[in-house]
DNA sequence: TTGAAAGCGATACCAC
DNA sequence: GTGGTATCGCTTTCAA
């Protein structure tokens, strides 16, 4: 950065007058009666408000954030506030954050292709995290659609918007390299929510498969020995189908005698009939079914089939979704829980403010099982185990 | 967890002041090799890259940007993007848009509160929107969490992130004043995605009415006069309870003696209950339910309580999900046509090019009746009656 | 073929 | 109390 002969003497004077537009005199875009004083053509900018009010761009600064205490007279200030109301002003972000250097923007990352299989337990997450990020002043965006499959090419996107914090949902890429970019771009803290961090990144974990492992005890527990577990063919969902599968074996393999076997399954009535109609064959006496929507379709299929529920097939959910309690038998279900939208927002804004925090998993997720009829049974199967 | 390539000292910001002057860099004599240090004390510039490179800022910025066929030799090239990559460097969005004037970014209002209420098809459309926009070039990002109730404060929230476009669904506040302080602050296109668009935006409009209102012509003419509707009492939600229990009223004035009652329901199942309890005195035969997802809750609810359903009660839902399909009888929905997230998008994308298209409403939307058992009836009730 | 330099809009330090 | 002005990172014209 050389300013060298900076100054360069150009005053308000000569500078070619009008900005490139010069032009083409907008027609009136609005409807409605127009405001008086357009003076501007382009939006409406610091500057013209000083020229509005008659003073210099730092009073407007000072009194539109709250600092002309003391140092500028409440005259004044009413006469800057009039004419920012007046022209419709609104600070430029992008201006802001390049002279600031931060953005306030947290993002939240979610892979485009698997948000639509994700449940109201999801929405309602990002919903409330917005909500309280905001209460610490920051705004939260939502940025699916990554780029490519590609984690760099995922992290140099969001490096682009130079973000204070980014939380990565679910499946979202990340790897090393790619924190290391965001890192440097200026990103404070990278979250992973859900899945182990990459190297680099903090984690709040939930580890799935001990979601497959809560399952199987309580269907172990309950004398089922053959266990059939849902892995969806839907796209993306194999980040969690897998491990909730290694839950389920690791729990198995303490029984003598116990059986685990993946089932492939769509969300769609014609592959849950067809499983259903091969459920004998199979020899299996229960099934933990990903979750509780395709717990349900698999659970009418079986029913459809002539396959008695919780009697040959004992079936187990997750999500503790209320339309699960709507069946009949109703739905057993391992409710999943992690922490609230509001303390990831208190996590997050503090890794903002002490980003020298060293990268750490927080463990506050648990899992518990809602026994329900779906899979009362052969044995005994106790209420409300916990791990 | 291993920390990877080291990059443990990050931002460590305050450099302000005392330019390079000149010193440091040059690394003591030989060792020409490789230049693995990293130079830079913040995030890399467009002007680190040039140092690192031996260019200028321009000529980077050229090479970066594709524009270097002919300006540029070969060699200064494959330099640059060497450097860029050694230093990885992501150009900053901020000062791009400064610059350039447009932020290609589209902003997706919604609500937060009401967000949790939305089901797999808001889901499903948001994120092929995204995707659809990141074809165009642009990046879409959701941003629920709108300040206050304010319109007003809405808008400007969005304004200061100087969007390309903004699509508000659903039940974000918008209003006149509000689509002008979009407009003036350079926003091409407001575009309302569901209800009927404020002055000044655009509009993709599905009438909320015809929903209620093909419902009810469904169950009219399978011989139902006492027609119950569903409002959630949920947060938000009234927004479009209440325009399709007026559809069902508009439907039910054609025919003399029919009755329509709104009937408060809460997302639960001991609301649901209750309302069951004291189905027989409201003398209704038939609901129309809002969604599915009541639509499931309440039929539990009366089958549980024991009425026939459809015999005593005809149930209708919306949405056509499939685990309405799930429950005996099956639930008659109506289903609801919008306009695909690639039309959307590239609707976005020829307002955000001509800017001065004059604000229209464009119904490319409908409704049709799905009837399955649970409308089952007295009449007939043809099916995929359409509106 | 490359570089110098003028801004885009907002902030904050330092004079007046 | 106010006003100049350097600066953030980048694009792009114009000159060399």
């Amino acid at each position: 950065m050389v300013p060298a002969t900076g100054t360069s003497a150009v005053p308000a004077g000569g500078t070619s007058g009008a900005p490139p537009t010069g032009t083409s005199a907008a027609p009136p875009t609005g409807t409605a009666a127009a405001p008086p004083a357009r003076a501007s053509l382009g939006p409406p900018t610091s500057t013209s408000v000083a020229r509005h009010a008659g003073v210099s761009r730092a009073t407007v600064s000072y009194v539109l954030n709250g600092l002309a205490a003391g140092r500028v007279s409440e005259a004044t200030q009413r006469k800057v506030r009039a004419a920012a109301e007046e022209l419709g002003y609104v600070p430029h972000a992008a201006a802001r954050s390049l002279r600031s250097g931060t953005s306030g923007l947290v993002l939240i990352a979610v892979p485009a292709d698997t948000v639509p299989a994700f449940g109201p337990l999801f929405t309602g997450f990002v919903a409330g995290f917005q909500s309280a990020l905001q209460e610490y002043g920051y705004i939260g965006v939502l940025h699916g659609a990554t780029a490519g499959r590609d984690p760099l090419d995922a992290a140099r996107a969001w490096a682009e918007l130079r973000p204070a914090a980014v939380l990565t949902m679910d499946g979202s890429p990340l790897s090393g390299p790619s924190v290391d970019i965001l890192k440097r771009s200026g990103t404070s803290a990278v979250v992973s929510y859900g899945p182990p961090p990459a190297p680099g990144a903090h984690g709040i974990a939930m580890d799935q498969r001990e979601i497959g492992a809560v399952a199987a005890a309580h269907l172990l527990s309950g004398g089922r020995r053959h266990i059939g577990v849902v892995v969806p063919v839907e796209h993306g969902l194999s980040m969690f189908g897998m491990p909730r599968l290694e839950g389920v074996r690791a729990a198995a393999a303490a029984f003598p005698g116990a059986r685990v076997e993946p089932l492939a399954l769509a969300y769609a009535e014609d592959s849950a009939a067809e499983l259903a109609a091969r459920w004998r064959e199979t020899g299996l006496d229960a099934v933990f079914a990903y979750n509780d929507e395709y717990a349900m379709l698999l659970m009418r299929a079986l029913q459809d089939a002539g396959i008695d529920v919780p009697g040959e097939a004992a079936v187990v959910g997750a999500d503790d979704l209320l339309l699960g309690r709507l069946l009949r038998p109703r739905l057993t279900s391992v409710r999943i829980e992690l922490p609230t939208p509001g303390e990831v927002a208190a996590l997050v804004d503090r890794l903002i403010r002490e980003p020298e925090t060293p990268p750490a998993v927080h463990r506050r997720s648990s899992a518990h099982i809602e026994v329900r009829g779906s899979s009362g049974g052969l044995g005994g199967g106790g209420a409300g185990v916990s791990v």
